[in-house]
RNA sequence: GGAGAGGUGGGUGAGUGGCUGAAACCAGUUCCCUGCUAAGGAACCGUACGUUAAUUCGUACCGAGGGUUCGAAUCCCUCCCUCUCCGCCA
C-alpha cells in the first residue's frame, strides 16, 4: 500500500507520521476492550503485535528525544563559547558522534511508526454501545416502517419500463454509447423531475431544517479523501484523475458530498458557540462500483454517476447521538413529504461503514422489486474523521481543543428517489402522477404522460 | 500558457546561521482604575507527542520534502499553494 505523501513526512514529525483513526489511547490503554468491540464487526485486532510495537515506539521516542535534547544543549554551548571567543574545537569533538546516533535512532523510530501506522490505517471505528451485533445486512434491525406500499391493482412495471414509455425519459443505451454501462441520459419531464427533486430537497433542508447551503468542488485532493476515510483503504471505489506529475497525486471525483463538506472542518478549531454546523449540498457522486459486477445492472439503482443531496453536521461530542436522530429525521421528512413508504433500520456492527460508529439506513419501497431498497444512509462518525482531519473545537472553559464529532447522511439520493416516485406513483395507463410537493417545482405539472 | 511577487502564531507583520516558539501591533481572556459608556493601565494569550504530583520538564512544528551545519524560520535544492499583470476562456 502506498504511503500517503501528505501525512508521512519525516521522522522528526512523529505525531504526523501516524494516520490516526482510532484514539491511540483506546489502543494503548484499553486494547482488550477495544479489540473485543472491533471483533463484533468482524475485525481482528492483533493485540500482541500492537503492544510490542507500541512498546518499541515508546522506547525509541524517548531515546530520540534525549539525543535531540543533548544536541540542542551542546549546540547552544558552542554558540556561547564562540561568542565569548573561546576555542570551540574541543566542544565540536564532543558532538562528533552525536549526529550518527541521532540519525540511527530516528531511522529506527520511523520504521516502528510506519508499522504502527498499518494498525491505525486498517482499524475501523468502534461501534457505539447499543448497536446490534451482527454479521451482515441480514442482522440489521428494523426500527420503524412508515407508510403503506401502494395497492396498484395491476402488475407493477419497473422504473426502466415506465420511463421508457414516457418518451425515453431514461435512456441507458445512449448513455452507454457516450460513456459505458452504469450511466444514464435523462429526457424531458423525467430530467425535469430529477432536477425538481434536488431543488425540493435543498429547499426543505435549508428552509425547514436549518442547514446552510454549500456549493463544493467535485474534484478533491488526497488529503480530503484521507480525512473522511476513503483513503487509504478504499481507493479503488473512486475515480481518480491522472497524476499531474509522476510523483504527484491526481485529484479524485467525489464519491459523495460528504468528502468536501466534512473536510471543510479539516485543520480547523471551532469555537464552541459555532457548533453545531449544519451544511447541505447537492452534488453529483462518482463511484467506480468495483466489486459490484452484475449487481443492479438494470436501471438507475447503481450508477457510476448519480446526484445526491447530502447533509453534514459538525457537532460537540456529547450531542452527536442526538444529532444522528435529528439528521436521520431530516432525511425521513423528505420521504414523508413525497409520500414514499419506507422503513428505517439500524445497521448491525458487521454492516456498518468503516468510519461509522452508528448508522441508520432508510429504505424506500420499490413495487417492482417488491422490497425496500436503500435510499439514504445516515451515520455518526464520532471523532473518527475528526481525528484524521484534526477538526476540533474549544470553549472558553476548556483547556485544550477537543475533537468534534462528524455526521453525514443522504437527504436523499436523487436518482433512487426518482426511481421510487416512478414506481410508486405509476398508473395503469403508463402515466406517473407527480407528488404534490413537487408540483410547484415542475411548473405546475401534475402528471407525466406519454406524448 | 508568459512574466513577476510571496507563503511566519486567530489577524496584520518583524526576523538572513546560535540566547527566536518566534518582536511589535490588533483581536481574545483575566484583572485594575474611572460612579454607566468611552478612554487608560497590568497580566495572560499556539498545537501535538512524550513526561510529571503539577499548565513540571522534554521534543517537534515558521507552506511541504530533502540537503549543508555542532546548530536552520534564517543558506542550498525540489515540490505545492496563493497573489498581481498579460494572453486565453465558461
Amino acid at each position: 500500500m502506498p504511503v500517503p505523501c501528505c501525512r508521512v513526512v519525516c521522522v522528526v514529525n512523529y505525531e504526523r507520521i501516524v494516520i490516526v483513526m482510532l484514539d491511540p489511547r483506546l489502543l494503548r490503554n484499553n486494547i482488550e476492550e477495544t479489540a473485543a468491540a472491533l471483533a463484533t464487526r468482524g475485525y481482528q485486532l492483533d493485540v500482541d503485535a500492537y503492544n510490542a510495537l507500541e512498546e518499541k515506539r515508546k522506547a525509541l521516542q524517548v531515546e530520540t528525544q534525549d539525543l535531540q535534547n543533548e544536541r540542542n544543549t551542546r549546540s547552544k554551548a558552542i554558540g556561547m563559547a564562540k561568542r565569548s571567543g573561546e576555542d570551540i574545537a574541543p566542544l565540536l569533538a564532543q558532538v562528533e558522534a552525536l549526529g550518527g546516533k541521532l540519525d540511527e535512532a530516528k531511522a529506527a523510530l520511523e520504521q516502528v511508526m510506519l508499522s504502527l501506522n498499518i494498525f491505525y490505517q486498517e482499524t475501523p471505528n468502534v461501534p457505539a454501545p447499543g448497536v446490534p451485533s451482527g454479521k451482515d445486512e441480514d442482522d440489521n434491525v428494523e426500527v420503524l416502517k412508515w407508510g403503506t406500499p401502494p395497492d396498484l391493482g395491476f402488475k407493477a412495471k419497473d422504473h426502466v419500463d415506465i420511463a421508457q414509455a414516457l418518451n425515453k425519459g431514461l435512456d441507458f443505451e445512449t448513455a452507454a454509447k457516450l460513456s459505458g454501462s452504469r450511466f444514464v441520459v435523462m429526457n424531458g419531464s423525467i430530467a425535469r423531475m430529477h432536477r425538481a427533486l434536488a431543488q425540493f430537497m435543498l429547499d426543505c433542508h435549508t428552509q425547514e431544517h436549518g442547514y446552510h447551503e454549500v456549493y463544493v468542488p467535485y474534484l478533491v485532493n488526497s488529503e480530503s479523501l484521507y480525512g473522511t476515510g476513503q483513503l487509504p483503504k478504499f481507493g479503488e471505489d473512486l475515480f481518480h484523475t491522472k497524476p499531474a506529475t509522476e510523483e504527484g497525486q491526481g485529484m479524485s471525483l467525489i464519491p459523495t458530498a460528504e468528502v468536501p463538506l466534512t473536510n471543510i472542518a479539516r485543520d480547523h478549531i471551532f469555537s464552541s458557540d459555532e457548533l453545531p454546523v449544519k451544511m447541505t449540498a447537492h452534488t453529483p457522486c462518482f463511484r467506480s462500483e468495483a466489486g459490484s459486477y452484475g449487481r443492479d445492472t438494470r436501471g438507475l439503482i447503481r450508477q457510476h454517476q448519480f446526484d445526491k443531496v447530502e447533509m453534514v453536521q459538525l457537532v460537540a461530542p456529547e450531542t452527536s447521538m442526538d444529532a444522528l436522530e435529528e439528521l436521520t429525521g431530516h432525511a425521513e421528512v423528505i420521504l414523508q413529504k413525497l409520500g414514499l413508504p419506507y422503513r428505517k433500520v439500524v445497521l448491525c456492527t458487521g454492516d456498518m461503514g468503516f468510519g461509522a460508529c452508528k448508522t441508520y439506513d432508510l429504505e424506500v419501497w420499490l413495487p417492482a422489486q417488491d422490497t425496500y431498497r436503500e435510499i439514504s444512509s445516515c451515520s455518526n462518525m464520532g471523532d473518527f474523521q475528526a481525528r484524521r482531519m484534526q477538526a476540533r473545537y474549544k470553549s472558553k472553559d476548556m483547556k485544550k481543543p477537543e475533537l468534534i464529532h462528524t455526521l453525514n447522511g443522504s437527504g436523499l439520493a436523487v436518482g433512487r428517489t426518482l426511481v421510487a416516485i416512478l414506481e410508486n406513483y405509476q398508473q395503469q395507463d403508463g402515466s406517473v402522477k407527480v407528488p404534490e410537493v413537487l408540483v410547484p417545482y415542475m411548473n405546475g405539472v401534475t402528471e407525466i404522460t406519454p406524448a
